[in-house]
RNA sequence: GGCCCCAUCGUCUAGCCCGGCCUAGGACACCAGGUUUUCAUCCUGGCGACAGGGGUUCGAAUCCCCUUGGGGUCACCA
């Protein structure tokens, strides 16, 4: 379906990549390819210094992870190049001088003193700050003079009368009283263009036709607007997608948790799961249907659809789904995606898993529906990979193991009954049934055994067959551990 | 404070645009059972919301107004 829809994402490279930007890129990205357009990255680096190179990077990285591909930006290019605001620059002030010839921006020559004597007294009477307009009302004559002497100035747009409304898919129709809006800066005094100007300049040249982006946006809206507006270009459709707010129902930052795509990476939340759960946030699929594909969301997604309010990170349903896909990943995916975890763990490194995949792959089955992220394996499987038999006991084990009355003596016995068959060369799952009719006869329950026999092989309170686990572990690691519990049952 | 946006279970949401099918559906979390060698998974059940008040209408979660509450924004940042 073929179609002159063009949507962007424009990321400033001033940090790392937010969830609620992953977010906007995500819903823009799906739209776009819903409705057949094209999806294009803009990087907005017209910030003095605190954009670097090394979050501009990170940025792409991580939307090419999240497999969000653009189809013209800065690294690949495009009709529309450059991508970097930054390399615009004389494409900007180009268009600033056009502007102010036509009458649609002033020269203002107020210092920061002045601006900020100013808003201390209009807060002061319960005011709303802004700029008087002092400037505006200058001489041309004057205006002429104190340039010729040097004096410094900003370009400040020359916001008309009248009122101000667009098409949001989100919210309707919104309109804005012109005198609510501030004659803002189009140009600072170094002369360099502003974001308000920028972002319109590079949507009217780069063709953009609908700009979906967060709601804190929704109130320069109208300044960009009025600027379509001068520049006699029709304005795109807008769509300002709800916030992701924190617990404490404020925008989502780093004070009430997690908020760079990164973290979620690193902590090891598989990557669909985060598309999903990020979709979630302020749109659903059908009412009903919580887990769903990338294509259905592509063949579904409106922005119309987007919830109005914000929507506070339910970082539990997130947990949740990230264990759905976990359990849902074939296993030599999912002992794939967990292998870089264990090593970053140094319980091996990726050699040593390679050479014994086959084992890692038991390893990895038997925690897969344990785990909701692949970050939470490598604790869990420690004890698999040490010789030591003197490791670590969980406090729940030892209780488990220590509230059945017998338990050193049935542990010790049932070494000793365990090793006269590996002794004859049977192996541990072959002795499953044996061994609870061990139990049987002796007249115990079975937890009277299992959970001594847990604490002393694994440590934990909980884990796969410990059957399974006796032959990860193999029979020397068996034979140790096994001895070494029922001593330190004892004791 | 001005302006703008918003308002369904604790949380994410369906329903709202095109009033009746809603004694408001699903999911997470929580609680209680069941399965299991344990933990987890899985299964069953429970708890739990239309912010309040006025209209309009035969009828309102759905339309209108007000109140209240929450958020966003007020830079020579983006």
């Amino acid at each position: 379906m073929p179609s002159n829809i063009r949507v962007r994402f424009a990321p400033s490279p001033t940090g790392k990549l937010h969830v609620g930007g992953a977010r906007t890129a995500l819903f823009n990205w799906a739209w776009a390819k819903k409705h057949g357009g094209t999806f294009l990255l803009r990087i907005e680096d017209t910030d003095e210094g605190r954009s670097t190179q090394e979050f501009e990077r990170a940025i792409l990285e991580g939307l090419h992870w999240l497999g969000l591909q653009w189809d013209e930006g800065p690294d690949i290019g495009g009709p529309f190049a450059p991508y970097r605001q930054t390399e615009r620059a004389a494409r900007h002030k180009e268009l600033a001088q056009k502007l102010f010839a036509a009458g649609w921006a002033y020269r203002c020559f107020c210092t920061t003193e002045r601006l900020e004597k100013l808003r201390e007294e209009q807060s002061k009477n319960h005011l709303k700050p802004e700029y008087d307009g002092l400037c505006r009302k200058l001489a041309k004559e004057e205006v002429e003079r104190r340039v010729a002497t040097g004096e410094r100035y900003v370009l400040r747009f020359a916001v008309p009368q009248g009122e101000t409304r667009f098409l949001d898919h989100v919210r309707g129709d919104v309109v804005f009283q012109n005198k609510e809006v501030d004659d803002w800066v189009m140009v600072r005094s170094d002369g360099t263009p502003t974001y308000n100007f920028v972002v319109v300049c590079d949507d009217i040249d780069m063709g953009i036709t609908h700009v979906f982006r967060g709601e804190e946006h929704l109130v320069n809206t109208p300044k960009q607007v009025l600027l379509y507006r001068a520049f006699e270009k029709p304005a795109p459709e807008f769509g300002h997608l709800p916030l992701m707010l924190g617990k404490d129902g404020k925008k989502l930052s780093k004070r009430t948790g997690d908020t760079a795509l990164q973290d979620y990476r690193e902590k090891g939340y598989p990557k669909d799961a985060i598309i999903n759960f990020l979709c979630l946030q302020g749109w659903a699929l059908n009412g009903t249907t919580e887990v769903f594909t990338v294509d259905q969301l592509v063949a579904n997604f409106e922005v119309k659809d987007v919830q109005k309010a914000g929507a506070i990170f339910d970082l539990d349903k997130f947990q949740w789904l990230a264990g759905e896909y976990i359990r849902k990943e074939p296993l030599a995916e999912f002992a794939e995606h967990c292998a870089p975890f264990v090593v970053a763990a140094n319980l091996a490194t990726d050699a040593e898993l390679r050479a014994r995949w086959d084992w890692y792959l038991r390893v990895a089955h038997g925690e897969q529906e344990r785990v909701r992220t692949y970050g939470e394996l490598p604790p869990r499987v420690a004890y698999l990979f040490g010789a030591d038999a003197d490791f670590a006991w969980e406090a729940d084990a030892e209780k488990n193991a220590k509230k059945h009355a017998a338990a050193r003596d049935t542990l010790a016995a049932y070494g000793a009954w365990l090793d006269e068959r590996l002794d004859a060369g049977k192996k541990p799952t072959d002795l499953r049934d044996e061994t609870k009719a061990w139990i049987t006869e002796r007249g115990l329950k079975i937890p009277a055994l299992f959970q001594p026999l847990r604490c002393a092989l694994t440590g934990q309170a909980g884990g796969p067959d410990l059957f399974e686990i006796m032959e990860l572990l193999g029979v020397p690691a068996v034979r140790a551990r096994i001895r070494r519990g029922a001593e330190r049952l004892a004791g």
